[in-house]
DNA sequence: TATAATAACAGTAACGATTATCGTTATTGT
DNA sequence: ACAATAACGATAATCGTTACTGTTATTATA
């Protein structure tokens, strides 16, 4: 009694994801993916972008507006350009990873998301600030 | 010349916000302070709190769903708890804050997010898990 | 203190990202 | 092959947020 039938859709929009090195938003997404097999629903997108979440296969990066993702679930962090919105990866050493002190609390802490902001190179070099 | 004139709206929003230790959602606010000035508008609620977010008066908290506001302006950190959804601060020692490392990175770091993720005290003793 | 200029308001319509619904298609165990 | 049903495409609905519009209230100046 098997749950989670194989289908060309979700393959195309993990391998697409997988592909990439940015952090496409799902409409991005949904327009590369349509490349491939353009009949694709923008439903059927978020709905399988919501199972691989839900599944741990890819990670949602959040900070307002729309949602971004990224097929490297390695531990990782993001910096998210001011001016041009756009995530990038960060590439952290495993003693940075095990610097960031994880706080007592009364509770149980399980992850953390740690995203910087400020101006990406690209941005910095073209316009200069906000 | 003048650009931001006085508004009792907007005092009482900030107020409202800065006497609470929870970090409300634009509606959880919204009914709040309805109950100090019940004609405010929602159209009123959401300018102000763009408004205050740009001056750097309060501090929006993004995750997905719904934004959460935060009149503490302190360097601080959060968990948002997997079960009920809601921010809770984290004190944090000034010596946790500066141990986490500013990453090397050809641009512009600014500034940072770091939200922790998993189960707040209350749901850890109420229900148990997800 | 009255007046004029306009920032801010209340009310409401519009927007946009995401989710839900529904009839059809395709995968999978028998 | 066949039946059961997960997943699909198409589209409607949801919902948090933003934009618009006519009115009100703040503030600088007379």
């Amino acid at each position: 009694m098997q749950q989670t039938r194989k289908s060309r859709q979700r393959d195309a929009i993990l391998n697409n994801l997988r592909a990439r090195c940015d952090h496409p938003t799902a409409m991005e997404l949904y327009l590369s993916v349509r490349e491939e097999i353009p009949s694709l629903s923008l439903g059927t997108l978020y709905r399988n972008l919501k199972g691989l979440c839900d599944s741990g296969q890819i990670i949602r990066l959040s900070d307002g507006g729309e949602e971004h993702y990224d097929a490297c679930t390695a531990p990782h962090w993001h910096i998210k350009c001011d001016c041009c919105g756009r995530f990038y990866d960060l590439p952290v050493s495993p003693e940075a990873v095990l610097a960031v002190p994880i706080p007592e609390y009364d509770g149980e802490i399980r992850d953390y998301s740690l995203i910087f902001f400020g101006v990406c190179a690209h941005c910095a070099r073209t316009a200069g600030e906000k």
